[in-house]
DNA sequence: CTACTGATTTTTTTT
DNA sequence: AAATCAGTAG
């Protein structure tokens, strides 16, 4: 019980026994966030009592839900915590609205659209409003729709307020767009949070039942919830007041989400009766980072300076490189890693390399490659983003709900079988007038005579034939468990030998483990009731974020956006591409709201570094192809110089072009042999029949489940599976084509 | 309908 | 530099 209190400072003590009523803790960087998050929960279980049951808390990603819970656990133990609901938004939303299905007159599950779906389903809305998608792109379209769904704002007063012509068309296709996914039984991501607003809006019984569960809320990062989150806090909050939010302006760096830091701002005019906490003191970083970090945000505009002090320590002096060009940028971050390491005071996972877009991690990644230093990405295509995974789950959801148009329209003709661009526009056309689902329509006409089909013969038995397809798969739903079945789809659909024909052999291969490693996620689910696992599957594949894959007990170097790097810690963080055009980005370099939040991802990221922060930029940069002379970013000349590292070139000094030259043809056609015949080998691992590689009572390590001992290996398809014995997780058996097996010796 | 080829466009950030 | 698109031959 003192526990939970002895290692707070005062303010941090405040804050986790404010006594009941709305609460908003405003905390720097680094002042202990989610460590008083963490302690208050314990708090209010263990000190006043309350049962876990009525505690939501509310976090940014599943990531950071993750680590609450288990340094909850390791506070008070792993009984008391074992009501407690912790989650983001999202997920949360998509359970309520899960219990309250029945108020949202849906007789089915929903799926749930994530933007490449949405894009898809806008192409099939304007297709169907014959608009043209040159002039109407569907992404624009989309991102109109998606901030007005973050706004509230329905079709009807989209319509009322927004009336250029323009705007009619995009309220024409809101209208259209939402008809499509109710006819699909899906919503988008935007939707999971506006239905729950609705159903709790509308159905005060639903309202009271939330009242009574969640008598205790408690929302992280604050500063980035959109007016659909506020407004859901607002009505979960509404009877019992006891909100706790903690967030800071200066890290509110999602506006171009929707996200408006007027909430956090304005929390003392919702709630007069607030108590307010400020955390100041910095725990994480030294005090020359802290100086740096306060230079830059203090060049902006901002309402309440905090002002940021830390016991830590001057620490090292933070330092500025030029670099030639990307490469050589990234092979000076690579050489200060290699010295870091060798130096003996750091490993890999100590480091992370910050940049502002996912583009740029590819000359790092190649300079990590060229050096053998181990490195995981974030970012970038995302594993579920992967066009043969989205294939693949898309079926997946088609047989959870079939009335799922877009999934549909997805897979009608992938493989390829002979159902053109035609027949599924007609498809279309037909099924609209008809006024039901694909599925539907395909059933229907099932149900004809050939001479009255839309069809000619040929186009309709190939749609009876998928029709088929598909209903003999939904019954292998209810007759296997979840890897089986996804086994049973992949093998029926022919997806091998669809990625084979379509990619080639090896990167058909490479795409083909990513389905086998698919299959082997969905072993997780795999004591679930069998009727829940498809669906549970789907709901979290929906909503996982990509740093939830970050795995800190790997030792590899981080390499991360700036957007992601928010609130994670680095004792060595180095920040590339300070350029402007980069950070500023362009696209945010004439809106002056935009440009100060760029200032801002920059303050979060020189605030991630706990005691060595390098800052990096070049001198050119190849964009779209072509060679950019480059000036370093606006917000370093906010830095003193006496706060810098005096710049220090290339080591050999700027060497004449031409040994630049050399250098850098050798790296890169060095890099690109090396990730050739990385790539290859792994292929050729994977491919046709293999032999057996490992041997019973090997030491392996796996990134996911540590260290661990062969048992067996067999062939298995054409692949070898290895059963193994894991220290904490029991066995496992894995394809070795993709795990990633590393020996240990 | 599919597969290939050359032209054109594209990246900001993501739950 | 890579991905997507449009047009064409089979």
């Amino acid at each position: 019980m003192v526990s939970i209190l002895d290692a707070l400072n005062p303010a941090q003590q405040q804050a986790v026994q404010a006594i009941e009523g709305p609460v908003l803790v405003l905390a720097g960087p680094g002042s202990g966030k989610t460590r008083v998050l963490t302690h208050r929960i314990a708090y209010l279980i263990n000190v006043i009592g309350v049962d876990p049951f009525h505690i939501l808390a509310v976090t940014f990603t599943n990531k950071a839900a993750r680590e609450m819970r288990e340094r909850l656990e390791q506070l008070i133990g792993p009984g008391p915590t074992a009501g407690l609901t912790v989650g983001t938004f999202h997920s949360i939303c998509s359970r309520i609205l899960r219990r309250g299905i029945v108020h949202l007159g849906r007789e089915r599950d929903f799926v749930i659209y994530d933007a490449d779906d949405q894009e898809r389903l806008m192409r099939r809305v304007l297709r169907s409003l014959s608009l043209d998608e040159k002039q109407y792109p569907p992404r624009a379209i989309r991102n109109r729709i998606s901030s007005a769904k973050n706004e509230l704002v329905g079709p009807h007063e989209f319509a009322r307020v927004n009336r250029s012509y323009y705007d009619e068309i995009v309220t024409r296709c809101y209208e259209r767009y939402q008809e499509l996914l109710r006819e699909s039984n899906a919503l988008d991501f935007d939707d999971l949070l506006v239905e729950t607003v609705h159903l709790l809006e509308y159905h005060p019984d639903v309202t009271a039942h939330y009242h009574d569960r969640f008598v205790y809320l408690l929302v992280d990062e604050y500063q980035d919830t959109n007016r659909a989150q506020y407004e859901l806090i607002k009505l979960l909050a509404a009877r019992r007041r006891n909100l706790f939010v903690v967030g800071d302006e200066d890290q509110s760096i999602y506006a171009w989400r929707g996200a408006d830091v007027r909430n956090i701002l304005q929390f003392e005019d919702d709630y007069p009766d607030a108590q307010v906490i400020l955390l100041e003191q910095n725990y994480r970083s030294t005090q020359e980072i802290l100086d740096v970090a306060q230079a830059v945000i203090s060049g902006g505009e901002r309402k309440h300076a905090k002002n940021l002090w830390t016991d830590n320590g001057k620490g090292r002096q933070v330092s500025l490189h030029e670099g030639y060009d990307q490469n050589d940028e990234a092979q000076q971050v690579v050489d200060e890693i290699a010295r870091l390491i060798a130096g003996g005071d750091y490993r890999l996972s100590d480091c992370a390399i910050m940049y502002r877009t996912n583009a740029q991690s590819r000359a790092l990644e190649e300079a990590l490659i060229t050096r053998g230093v181990r490195y995981q990405i974030v970012g970038g295509t995302r594993f579920y983003e992967r066009k043969e995974i989205k294939d693949v789950l898309a079926y997946l959801r088609l047989l959870a709900n079939p009335y799922d148009g877009v999934s549909l329209g997805r897979v009608l003709n992938v493989p390829a079988r002979g159902i053109g661009e035609r027949t599924e526009s007609e498809l279309n056309r037909w099924s609209a007038e008809l006024g039901v689902p694909i599925y539907q329509a395909l059933q229907e006409l099932a149900n004809m005579e050939g001479r009255q089909s839309p069809f000619a013969t040929r186009t309709r038995n190939a749609l009876l034939a998928f029709l088929s397809l598909i209903d003999e798969l939904i019954d292998l739903v209810k007759q296997h468990d979840l890897p089986t079945l996804i086994g049973a789809v992949v093998d029926r659909v022919g997806v091998y030998e669809a990625l084979l024909r379509e990619y080639g052999a090896d990167d058909g291969e490479d795409r083909w483990s990513n389905v086998l490693e698919l299959r082997n996620v969905s072993n997780e689910y795999i004591n679930l009731p069998r009727e829940a696992q498809l669906a549970t599957f789907l709901e979290e594949v929906a909503l996982v974020a990509d740093v939830d894959s970050l795995d800190p007990q790997k030792d590899a170097v981080t390499c991360i956006t700036l957007h992601q790097a928010k609130g994670l810690e680095f004792p060595v963080v180095f920040l590339v591409g300070l350029e402007e055009g980069l950070l500023p980005h362009s696209r945010s370099m004439d809106d002056r709201g935009a440009l100060e939040e760029e200032r801002r991802l920059l303050y979060v990221g020189a605030t991630r570094a706990k005691e060595r922060l390098y800052l990096h930029y070049a001198f050119r940069r190849i964009t779209y192809g072509h060679v950019n002379t480059t000036a370093p970013s606006r917000f370093l000349s906010h830095i003193p110089k006496s706060l810098l590292h005096p710049p220090i070139k290339r080591q050999q000094s700027i060497t004449p072009q031409s040994t630049m030259f050399t250098q850098r043809s050798d790296v890169s056609s060095g890099v690109g042999k090396g990730y050739q015949k990385n790539r290859s080998s792994r292929s050729r691992a994977s491919a046709g029949p293999t032999e057996i590689t490992f041997a019973p009572g090997q030491q392996v390590r796996h990134a996911r489940f540590g260290e661990g001992i062969v048992v067996s290996s067999k062939l298995v398809d054409g692949d070898e599976e290895v059963t193994v014995h894991f220290a904490d997780q029991g066995e496992k058996r894995l394809l070795a084509s993709f795990a990633r097996l590393e020996r240990v010796d």
